[in-house]
DNA sequence: TTTTATCTTGAGTGATCGCTCAAATCCAGC
DNA sequence: GCTGGATTTGAGCGATCACTCAAGATAAAA
């Protein structure tokens, strides 16, 4: 009996998330949603209930696919810095690929909307991301990769910063050479953490 | 026979500095700058011209406080080295004292407003700040705190990044002793780079 | 073909946005 | 006290905001 939905939600929610993280929550407004994904104001409100739910969905989906692809490049890895350090220059490639915007859109979402409330979400996969760069510190500890006497609490914390200041250096006006540079260093640093 | 203003230029853009900083450009309204100034709407465009031009002003004024004290930090350390890793430090004290927002005010704009056009101001302030850690790091080598192998340059870019790294992890929900710890293990290894 | 449950439409809601301007207010000089 | 020029006021402008809902469109079931 239903006539079945015209819209793949997945893809959808894909055409929301370019939106938004380029633009940020606020300067995203629904006629600039209603162009991109192809649907009129009453079609987004019944799929998605408003523009809030419509974000915070958004952003669940743009921290699994962050986290999914961490997880690829850690486990492609042997070592466990060798992972981290792998993540790092990875990030250095981030203006070769054209993207909505260079820098994370956790971030963004952190500083545009403030530690409170409605950021709340992209805190917790924040969160989750450092856990996750802790322990592969763990890993390497454990391995006998890292020095007894580093924490890796520490240094995943550390790992956080770092990853979030050359995001946000990312978004400035720079050079693709510089942003490697910038990103091998910094990976350079994390081998350094292994006893020779 | 004129009627003198009744405001305080300096102190009214450090009001509207206070909530630009805090909600950022477009999350503050007009509405707001009138209840925190104390102004009508008639007399805020006769004095600053339009809510943008009131932002830029204010870009200004964070921007050439930061660099002073930026200045004061370095010129107070006699080697260079010590001063930036003085900078960090000091940094880690962020959530000691209350402030309208942990972040920096230049990466909220250039996160919130993109790489172009309106946040054209803070890239620039941004730069300026980067070419002064050049400068210490330029310094440091010519003092022969700095190994001959390093590259001012590449340091300077670090260091921005790390910067803005720290100050946007600042604004998580985080401890207090756990950013004091972060920043200082940044600065430790600033310091490392003097050779022994 | 008709029915029916679901999805989509888009004109229109009240609220708020940045901003304007004629009128009111104020004070220094006469 | 009066007057002139600068400042301040606040009602209100058109545009845009997020959002609603009655009506229309669609396709599977009867």
């Amino acid at each position: 009996m239903p006539r079945h939905a015209q819209h793949n939600r997945q893809e959808t929610l894909d055409k929301a998330l370019s939106l938004f993280w380029r633009k940020g929550f606020k300067a995203t407004s629904l006629k600039d949603l209603e162009d991109a994904l192809d649907m009129r104001p009453g079609s987004i409100y019944a799929s998605f209930g408003s523009k809030e739910k419509l974000f915070q969905e958004v952003l669940q989906r743009y921290g699994r696919q962050g986290l999914v692809e961490l997880e690829r490049i850690l486990t492609a890895n042997s070592s466990p810095l060798g992972g981290l350090a792998d993540y790092l220059r990875q990030l250095g490639e981030l203006r070769d690929t054209p993207r909505p915007s260079h820098a994370c859109m956790l971030v963004k979402t952190l500083l545009e909307l403030g530690p409170g409330g409605q950021s709340a979400l992209a805190q917790e996969i924040l969160d989750s991301m450092e856990t996750r760069f802790i322990d592969a510190f763990k890993a390497a500890r454990e391995v006998g990769e890292l020095a007894p006497g580093q924490d890796p609490e520490r240094l995943g914390h550390r790992f956080q910063a770092q990853v979030m200041g050359l995001r946000a250096y990312a978004e400035r006006k720079i050079e693709r050479a510089a942003l490697h540079a910038l990103a091998d260093d910094m990976a350079d640093d994390v081998e350094r953490l292994a006893r020779v």
